[in-house]
DNA sequence: TTGTAGGCGTTATCAC
DNA sequence: GTGATAACGCCTACAA
């Protein structure tokens, strides 16, 4: 419960056991030539137990210019993709012997400034940066490019890692998975075309719709904002523009959970009136009823990999520009007629 | 994308500036007695935003002995709860000028040790500690007494300012909001006994049975692991012991998955025949079919309120010792009959 | 108006 | 075997 002023230093270590605080340093340190009487050394080593003795890492720093400290820029902590990612991240640093510096930017304020100027004042050895809504800003990819640092978004004018999910296969594959369940007439509820996952996504889906000669149009396709009332509004115009339609890939699992319930409202059974599957397949999907097939989008390790290709550019290597991790289909209820052969 | 050692420091800025680092330094730093030329300090000026000049927090600490940095231990960030109390902590960190040093120990390895240290190291002002199965550990509260600290889990020997719910209200409101519903055989499905906040919510619940002189009994409390299939398991055989029971609080919304599963797979109504009400309030239990009602706990509340608790303390402000936060219910439709009057 | 001196806790190098 | 010196980047107090 004492102040920080507290933390015992290497000379107070060495007065207590009455030698320069260089040897005591040495003995601590284990240094190999430490010719220091066994007497001595039992000393010292007594001392530092007593003073509860702790290196400074942020001395040791200043020395060498490094920190061992990972900075990671995380949108919002309450989204449970952010969360996942975190996770891999912690996971993975720890491994590494990285510290991880936290800072996360509520959408509200545009203080990403502010956020990355903590880290950078600190000395991160190297920056994680997962904010969407910053795909599109000039001065945070100036930052980026001046780093060591991995983007899990594309960030503009590119030359910083990345890395991602396949989002082009994500969206084809689970096409051709509504498709491989006999529909044929498909819609898609996407994020907001400005996002670059978005756009790959729709291609995918197109992809899949192409090879299979299955209707393609503009009629089938509505943007959403990511949110489940965006889902419901979402789905609700597709079947004015087309009724018939039996089936519908949603980009988030949260606007699923729009779709889901705008489809009971309107008296649609799901998955035999209307077939959903979801994207991201985060934990909730499979507690859904009926439960939601999705995406399954490994963050977990997309926090691992991202301080993988950190720490290796840290020291040194030249990281890949790009890295999509595959994507694969979490079948559930919500996409499969409970009577096949229908 | 150039290493650590490229950051630019003082004397940098001084040599393009071509004045003494310690000029530049009062420059930058808007000291009170500048009593420079406007056309050097604009030079000074020119020089650090080229060399994108970030001062050097490290050094800085290493002279006042504070870092502005609040040492976060979490147990895991995939679960939910540790994840919302990190935004809460997040979120008011921000606020106070304080940078978030983050460690999060899965349970598998013991590294609780490990993780301190790593956090110490870098001279952290002070930690939050968030991680449940230490609650018996010397050693971890030892070190808890031994730095500014907050806990979010009681610790061995007290004596570290301590911050979370009310669970002894939490056990009593959730039950009477059963009783209140017109129930008399009221079970429950508990944590671990060893833990504190299991305790306490078990005595809210046998106040509240109490206090209504409703059916009390060892026959009606199960103990569980906090898992679905803990709860699934605790629910039956609650049910086996006693068939008449209508109603169960569960201490946790993940168990409570368990337990809804499990009644529906036995056959049992929710909330006609079996009503049900859960603990923690986290966002899916409005997803579930029924929706859970579930007890309100407000994590993210909770970690701003450590962040506060801590601030004070690194500025000296004696803490309070325990700090309990008030808890509500959360209604929906697993504890409500929807034919009222029944 | 600008520059100098000393020190924060380390480690590396080298001398006794 | 042990200790002195210098350096990392910054700041405060003081001298020129």
């Amino acid at each position: 419960m004492f102040p920080l002023a507290a933390y015992a230093s290497l000379k107070d270590v060495a007065s207590l056991a009455q030698v320069s605080f260089q040897t005591a340093g040495k003995v601590l340190n284990g240094t190999p030539d430490v010719r220091v009487s066994t007497v001595t050394a039992r000393r010292i080593f007594a001392a530092a137990e007593t003073l509860h003795y702790r290196p400074n890492a942020l001395a040791k720093s200043l020395l060498d210019g490094a920190t061992a400290t990972i900075g990671l820029l995380i949108a919002d902590m309450t989204d449970a993709v952010s969360a996942r990612v975190a996770v891999g991240v912690q996971e993975e640093a720890a491994r590494c012997g990285f510290a991880i510096l936290l800072a996360s930017l509520p959408a509200r304020d545009n203080n990403a400034a502010d956020m990355l100027r903590i880290l950078l004042e600190r000395r991160v050895d190297g920056v994680i940066l997962e904010s969407p809504h910053l795909e599109e800003d000039h001065e945070f990819a100036e930052v980026a490019r001046s780093v060591p640092a991995v983007v899990l978004q594309h960030v503009l004018g590119g030359r910083v890692p990345f890395i991602g999910s396949d989002d082009r296969q994500a969206g084809r594959i689970a096409t051709e998975h509504l498709i491989e369940n006999g529909h044929r007439l498909i819609g898609s509820i996407t994020g907001p075309y400005r996002r670059r996952a978005v756009r790959s996504r729709l291609l995918g889906y197109e992809d899949a719709l192409r090879v299979a000669g299955a209707v393609m149009g503009e009629d089938l396709v509505a943007e959403a904002d990511w949110s489940a009332i965006g889902g419901a509004k979402a789905v609700r115009i597709l079947l004015e523009r087309e009724p018939r339609m039996t089936a519908v890939f949603v980009h988030s699992d949260e606007m699923a959970i729009g779709v889901l319930r705008e489809l009971r409202s309107l008296g649609k059974r799901v998955p035999d009136d209307v077939a959903i599957i979801g994207c991201d397949d985060l934990p909730f999907a499979e507690l859904l009823t009926p439960s939601l097939s999705s995406v399954r989008v490994p963050f977990v390790e997309i926090g691992r990999q991202a301080v993988t290709a950190l720490v290796g550019q840290i020291s040194g290597r030249a990281p890949d520009e790009e890295t999509l991790l595959p994507v694969s289909v979490s079948v559930r209820e919500s996409s499969t007629c409970l009577v096949p052969g229908l």
